[in-house]
DNA sequence: TGACAATGATTGTCGGACAATCACAGTGTG
DNA sequence: CACACTGTGATTGTCCGACAATCATTGTCA
């Protein structure tokens, strides 16, 4: 349990962050679940202070949420919050994609890309989905803002919360794929406008998707 | 020192928070100078716990920053940390302006403008400050999406941070107004790439005021 | 001068404690 | 029977004290 890797620079904080982020992503801990602090304590074998500060951690990522004097929740997204989060990543990709089609390097890009591609071709869904988003982050990425990458890292992480609890099949991957490699084509091109299209459009579709899903998962 | 106000519904650990909040504008306690736990404990009256909760509330918001096992400092903001807030803050204010442009009831936003007027009008500094912030704040909320304004609450609360330190002279209060106000004609008059044009010169202006001022402060 | 050890301050984590608050079940009353 | 009230248990919010780990600094010694 206690890994003592070589260097292990963490704190015990963060380790249990991230093992809350774990259960949290691969859908053990479904949205509108409580987060005991003392329950956790236990299972992790640290201080209740401990989980404390963890817990406070995924709260402003949004992962989580605290209703006081009532306890801490893993976050439920209505469909407002979804539209809202596809509202947000629209306004930071297409900056990024406005980026690209005037000049930025999009090699970080096609690189992601590739990986998608690959991953898609296996029929490896975990890695399928990873792949995508990385790919809507380096999208984001071509502004060279951490600031701004680092929001969108945020968007996708309750994104992603919400979709761990529903089953997540994506059957059509390789027509998504080919949607991306269009848009990196037209970016490429220098296609402005064309480019956001592509863009707002694929968005737009993923939106129904997630809240088709997330509605018929109730 | 303990207002018990009618309904106090703030725990402890936001109070502190907000007290720190105040000494880091106020400009009390200046860019990397520490926070540390068992001082901030004795000056608000409570235990190190809840000092080092608000730490953590005042780290994940940007305005300080944690060295582990050396403590917290007031963040200190290097001049590309300046470049990337402004880059942000254009992305996210020049969406909201296209959305003015476009049809979004832009209300809120003459209103914000009317009361930077009054402030700029009254020579208060402080007031003006504030409501020239909240004006662009306004910009953003026109896309009406919570998760952006807080994105950009974050940034102009950076801002804030690096500018409390230095002495906020904004002779020219008075042609700032005017240039805002030249923004909003051209949104409401529907000129979108005048309007971004407006705001891209307004941020790029305020972006080398600031990062001299700071250099200067140094 | 420069490597090294001792020292003091501070953080990271732990454990326990207790009041305040909440959720809920049981009780009594109209 | 509906409804207000009260008691009870669980949980959080906050406090306190403790101690090892780490860092910064100072003093020592080759």
């Amino acid at each position: 349990m206690a890994d003592t890797s070589p260097i292990d620079r963490s704190s015990t904080t963060d380790r249990v962050a991230e093992g809350l982020r774990d259960l949290l992503f691969a859908g053990d801990l479904g949205p509108g679940e409580p987060l005991r602090e003392v329950s956790l304590a236990e299972t992790f074998g640290v201080a209740r202070s401990t989980v404390r500060e963890a817990l406070q951690v995924l709260t402003s990522e949004g992962l989580a949420t605290r209703f006081p004097h009532r306890g801490v929740v893993v976050t439920e997204l209505s469909e407002s919050d979804i539209a809202e989060i596809f509202g947000a990543r629209l306004v930071l990709e297409s900056a990024g994609v406005r980026a690209g089609a005037t000049g930025a390097d999009l090699a970080p890009v096609t690189r992601a890309l590739t990986t998608y591609a690959d991953a898609a071709r296996q029929d490896d869904e975990v890695r399928t989905t990873h792949a995508h988003l990385e790919f809507h982050t380096s999208l984001v990425a071509l502004l060279d803002n951490a600031r701004l990458v680092a929001s969108a890292d945020v968007l996708t992480g309750d994104l992603r919360l919400a979709l761990a609890s529903v089953e997540r099949a994506e059957r059509n991957a390789r027509a998504q794929v080919a949607t991306h490699r269009r848009l990196v084509t037209l970016m490429r091109a220098g296609d402005e406008r064309g480019a956001i299209d592509e863009l707002t459009g694929h968005l737009a579709a993923a939106e129904v998707s997630v809240t088709r899903r997330l509605a018929a998962s109730q």
